[in-house]
DNA sequence: AGGGTCATGTAAGGAGTTACATGATTGT
DNA sequence: ACAATCATGTAACTCCTTACATGACCCT
């Protein structure tokens, strides 16, 4: 059910292409959430058939023809309802890396070494581009209200990412205080 | 898949009983990965019948019956040749708080900030709790090599609820600056 | 000439969740 | 008396991923 209110959280602030949203995904939720085009598309057809959302066609010459999705009175009082919910406390991260890591004593240390390089200068990218795009959608801190999440959110991302790094460091000096005793 | 990842990789420590292995998820993986058990036991169903794992039937008296898993040297060169890939680069994080926080334009900011010192409480217990789990199992920082990848992502864990707690705090900040302009 | 952007979808299959089912023993 | 622990599963469902499909325009 997330999925719905992700986008019908998007959708409140302004009104969108099911292409776009796509992009809004992956720009600014990449830490917290993830979709992939065929399944929004999808949900924008099961949220118009609920009369969250509605959608008006855009004929288009330049480029193949559009629906732009807006949400509906009804759709905002669902958003906000789930929103008042008891949000679970689980937090049902997933990622492949860590896996991967937990099960570094089947691996040569070398090996394990250079995930953590790879991965390391990868966040640190990560960081530095997040950070450009914090300047540029926030100058000197400053946020519109309707952006508050988002500037909260990429926040964490940009905090997480950080301690990503340090973690990266601990964890190679501790690969290398045992290399020898394989 | 990467369940299957998971499963052949607790086995690889230890023979265990789809019971347990549902427990060492719970224990170790949280920040990393999470499996229903009824997901267990069929990835158990289909690792015997690929031949990666052996089970033994054992009958109990004071409890119910149980099946023994164990991985076979198949298994063991599946998991091998799996960690030996190229590891994809996309975290894709799934986070339902982050998802409601990135809505948080939409709440009353009281609200806002009640939800952010609950999620505080929590990782401070989880940081409490983790700490305790690593003193016991890691006396003086000391681990058996087959723990290797459990303590490296233990200290990942440590490390994520430690920047959780103090995102939570900045975030409690931002939302206070701007209480009184909604 | 080839790749990227714009733009939307179907179909098939794999992964994950929720509800249901059983039942003895142990601790509060 | 009630809840938790041990122990394993089926069935139905929803969610997510991957492959396929189309086609014009723009840039290098």
């Amino acid at each position: 059910m997330a999925l719905r209110y992700a986008l019908l959280g998007l959708l409140a602030k302004n009104e969108a292409t099911g292409y776009e949203l796509n992009h809004q995904f992956k720009e600014t939720m990449i830490y917290f959430w993830s979709a992939h085009h065929t399944q929004i598309y999808r949900e924008l057809l099961k949220l118009e058939e609920n009369g969250l959302a509605q959608s008006k066609h855009v004929h288009q010459t330049d480029a193949p023809d559009k629906k732009i999705y807006s949400i509906t009175e009804k759709g905002r009082e669902v958003l906000q309802a789930w929103l008042l919910e008891q949000p679970s406390v689980t937090p049902k991260l997933k990622d492949e890396f860590l896996l991967r890591v937990s099960l570094f004593q089947n691996l040569p240390t070398a090996k394990a070494v250079e995930y953590l390089q790879t991965s390391k200068e990868q966040h640190k990218q990560g960081i530095q581009m997040m950070k450009e795009w914090r300047g540029m959608n926030y100058p000197d801190g400053l946020y519109k209200k309707s952006d508050l999440g988002e500037y909260l959110t990429s926040g964490f991302g940009l905090k997480y990412m950080e301690s990503w790094v340090e973690w990266c460091d601990w964890a190679i000096t501790e690969l290398e205080k045992r290399n020898g005793d394989e």
